[in-house]
DNA sequence: GCCTTTCTTGAGCGATCACTCAAGTATATA
DNA sequence: TATATACTTGAGTGATCGCTCAAGAAAGGC
């Protein structure tokens, strides 16, 4: 058989995710690609089949990251405290590519040009707030949290909480670990 | 004295900014301009002089716009009343060119590029939190907000919470309303 | 009427966009 | 070692990007 590809495809796709969250869609161009993948256009047209192809797995990978990290938050600490201390884990990494959330820039970037991506970028979305839900869910089983309130409904408001706070943390001037902590104290609350 | 312009330029603005708003900044591209504005390229530049600028004129009258209605609302019904009608209002209308506020798109859009328009967006997000918070202070002068809270403290989250509110409200098959009504009744709660 | 001043027109500029493909190179099997 | 089977290369595709500019058209003042 025959010649072996001479890269790491799950490296590869991880460091496009960090050009594209950082940049976004249209802001990333394929010279960009080719540089930070070290990759010429015809192996990067072999591997992935298209600009939108890798950044739909970029998302996925962004995605399946982030619940996996929640989750093992959850398992350590319980699910109160991992949805206490998301916020801050969020907005604090001086290293991640960027503060906002890779699926809301992707939504607010694509949205209006009815682009598959955008589409993809709220499936994605509403798997995250599934998540959360569970944990508000498995939060009031183990009588932290008032059982009048539906889950649901705690899990919507505290993503769109969490999506205003990773869009204040983009900006330059603003606490955004101030904020953090306020959404932390209101579960307290409840 | 010679020819004047055939167009109105205040409604040129007025067009242009429904369209940056609605497709940003990358997604706007001079081909659409001319076709929204029905101008030639050349009428364009001699105009505006360029499409940065147009859109830095385009922000200024979306916020110039969305402070006096602001003002206004407080004028009638109390900085109070105001501040929880603002949500609701910011997510309701159905014909407006987008959900999600224009300065948040183009900070996150432009953010990484270290494009002058993200900074511009990022003053103008600090002019519209400093109107904030001047309607929590005579919110809080008229008895109806409790004194112990910062001012600058509940504008910072409560911009926070808008932003957040109105990228959730961009998404398909998100109850925005059921959230803004949450963000106003946190108000009655302070 | 003419002249001056401005606005309008639209072909077309160089640069960049995402992407293709034929030719060359490396590797596993026979 | 020979062959088959990928992977790699990079020049080059047509389309679109923001933008320019010379020429023509319109509306004052005289």
């Amino acid at each position: 058989m025959p010649r072996k590809p001479n890269f790491d495809r799950n490296d590869l796709i991880e460091r496009a995710r960090d050009l594209f969250w950082q940049r976004g869609w249209s802001g990333t161009s394929l010279k960009d690609l080719e540089a930070v993948l070290q990759m010429k256009p015809g192996s990067f047209y072999a591997a992935f089949g298209s600009k939108d192809a890798l950044f739909e797995l970029a998302m996925q990978k962004y995605v399946a990251d982030g619940s996996a990290r929640l989750q093992e938050l959850a398992s350590k600490d319980g699910p109160l405290e991992a949805l206490k201390r998301w916020p801050a884990l969020a907005v604090e990494n001086e290293t991640s590519p960027a503060k906002a959330c890779m699926l809301s820039k992707t939504l607010l970037e694509l949205h209006a040009h009815n682009h598959p991506l955008a589409e993809q970028a709220n499936l994605h979305l509403l798997k995250m707030e599934e998540q959360f839900a569970d944990l508000f869910r498995q939060a009031q089983m183990a009588g932290d949290i008032d059982k009048s309130h539906d889950p649901q409904v705690l899990a919507r408001r505290y993503q769109s909480d969490l999506l205003g706070l990773r869009v204040s943390a983009e900006r330059d001037g603003i606490n955004a670990q101030a904020i953090a902590k306020e959404i932390a104290d209101g579960l307290s609350r409840l």
